[in-house]
DNA sequence: TTGAAAGCGCTAACAT
DNA sequence: ATGTTAGCGCTTTCAA
């Protein structure tokens, strides 16, 4: 079957009858500008002209046209964000909440991916800037440096999340991810682990990734305890990869007690390959993540997490940009740092007592408990 | 610590320097006309001028200012999306699928979320309508009347996706839910199945939600099998809100043997309701979804669930608004109709043979296929 | 092929 | 408080 794609009866992107602010004017013998202003300025009209002039918008059907009203206004009411991609329970999160909060101010949403792409964000940033966005939200740190030149050239305001940086120049709204991923390291070293894994994201690119990496390597180091190269993968996120990496690190020649997971889809592909190898979790071997996504509170078990507030961190983001409309030019609080709470389920739980494991342990020791796990 | 959100060093939108194409057609002598054609109709320009126009465009880093473009143009090269909410699985994939089509296109996305309510759909429909986008995807047949009228008489191409109506006046991109719900119900009676639960999404405003209740009764007619009332639960797209309907189903004195759910959120949350209160699924009870997000796959036993191609389902709505860009006026192809999957896994199986179940059996009956649940 | 000129529809000074 | 006027920066006839 055919048929129009819901084509224009006119060619205009308007209908005729649709009528500019001109037309109405002319029409109603109230001026385009009180017309103008009953829109923006409302009280700027006397009461009785306000009404008619109302009611002439609103017999009319009168929709504004963006486009002239950005131009002559120099504002586009529209913010826009920019993440690696909306296909993951953390981002649509920061997207939803993001878009709650800007469309209290009257404004629209202009959502691009990056695909962990630095130089795609920068194109991205290049479109957004074409249109004309009032304000932008971007994730984490790491930015093309022609991103960064853009963004100050054409001086939006702009802030970026998941993260958190006191250096930066622009307000960052998040956390320190490599001291709350040294958190559940941490936790998992007080419960007793010494042999670890870690499946992490993939860090080219992606701070994030790569400073929960750094936040395990620092925690374990810290407490001198070794971690074997070939006992840090870096996988992308998805539970095939996880899966793969998990049992790979299960091949080791020492298995690891615990595996640390650079997020909660990392984790649950971990642990659905220890469960498909008849392994106990976590009574053979504990797994943390990191977002607390849905999934993570509901498999079984639960997974021992980071929880990350997606949606109020979208909110704060948008309510900041909100706020540097109106204060123009004015000083903002910024580099909001969010608390995350770790969230222990049943994925975790101190170590196996090992009795009979001196074939894995490289002198033999019980408990020694400063042992590294051996390359 | 307090900071700037990233202000202009200059009031105005764009900074002094950026240039328009008037500066920058009196600064290089070639006229803005000409900087203009060779943005947007480059073979209109010979070589050697292009060639001194890309240059100049390039150096000063120009960024195109796209309020002015688009009054100019009567194009604003952003087509636009309303999904009941970002932070699902399904239209989370949707919208990426769609962006990512549009973006070949050199568009971009401007999303908005309607949570369900065709108040706020129309609202948000006027809204993007003011932005003026060039086209836009909506979910679903349920439409506020003023969301269809605003449509009609902008004018402006749009598509609905994720249902199929071959009736529609304009193009639907999807699948029939009712006869995509009433196999999964037949796959169940196929099996032996005759006690039947449902949990269902809200109906109210969401078409796809009551299309999949209707497929699910009518499969059951066509088969003599009786639905009471008490056995059909209507909940939120929330595993907290399904887990209570699935206890609620299990205190019912003819207990299902079967649950079919509205979608996969619903039968994740039933299926863990079971399991904690150490049900066997699918020994002692089969359950169903739709939607097939990632999570079906996974979770253990995997879901019985219709495959649903989100993405793709996206990426066709975005090359359906692309095309109606061209051909003005022209007829395409349209109510693109997409085949599902019905994916068995592990939550359905045939019934128990409840030989010993005589005190649940009304009339202690052990085998009576097309015997209904009671009220 | 290129340039000059006329808007696109609105907002914001500027008058009154 | 309201109307008149002048652009906003671009695209697109229209001339040349």
């Amino acid at each position: 079957m055919l048929a129009a794609v819901a084509k224009p009866e006119s060619a205009s992107i308007r209908s005729a009858k649709a009528g500019t602010l001109e037309t109405l004017a002319t029409r109603s013998g109230i001026s385009a500008a009180t017309l103008s202003r009953v829109l923006n300025h409302p009280h700027q009209v006397r009461a009785p002209l306000r009404a008619r002039a109302e009611r002439v918008l609103r017999d009319a059907g009168y929709v504004a046209h963006g486009a002239a009203r950005s131009l002559a206004s120099k504002r586009s009411r529209t913010m826009g964000a920019i993440v690696p991609t909306i296909d993951s329970a953390l981002f649509a999160g920061v997207v939803e909440g993001l878009q709650q909060a800007i469309h209290v101010g009257g404004y629209q949403l202009l959502l691009a991916s990056s695909r962990y792409d630095l130089e795609q964000e920068a194109s991205e940033v290049r479109a957004l800037l074409e249109r004309g966005v009032d304000g932008l939200m971007l994730i984490g740190s790491a930015h093309a440096p022609e991103t960064l030149a853009m963004l100050r050239r054409h001086g939006v305001p702009f802030v970026t999340t998941c993260h958190h940086d006191a250096t930066a120049a622009w307000p960052t709204i998040g956390w320190n991810n490599e001291r709350e991923s040294a958190r559940i390291a941490d936790y998992l070293l007080d419960i007793g682990h010494r042999r670890f894994g870690v499946i992490a994201g993939i860090g080219a690119g992606n701070d994030r990734a790569a400073d929960r990496l750094t936040g395990f390597r620092g925690a374990l180091a810290r407490r001198n305890v070794r971690l074997a190269d070939a006992a840090v993968l870096e996988r992308a996120y998805s539970v095939p990869a996880a899966r793969q990496a998990m049992a790979a690190l299960l091949r080791l020649p020492q298995r690891p007690s615990a595996v640390l997971c650079g997020n909660d889809i990392l984790a649950y592909g971990a642990l659905q390959e220890c469960l498909w190898q008849d392994l106990r979790v976590p009574h053979d071997i504990s797994i943390s993540g990191f977002d607390n996504i849905e999934m993570a509170a509901h498999c079984r078990p639960g997974i021992t997490t980071i929880a990350v507030p997606a949606a109020e961190i979208g909110a704060m983001a948008g309510r900041a940009l909100l706020q540097a409309q109106q204060s123009e030019g004015s000083e903002l609080p910024a580099h909001a740092f969010v608390e995350l709470e770790l969230i222990v389920r049943g994925s975790t739980a101190p170590p196996p007592v090992l009795p009979r494991g001196a074939a894995k342990t490289r002198r033999g020791s019980v408990s020694s408990p400063t042992q590294a796990v051996a390359p």
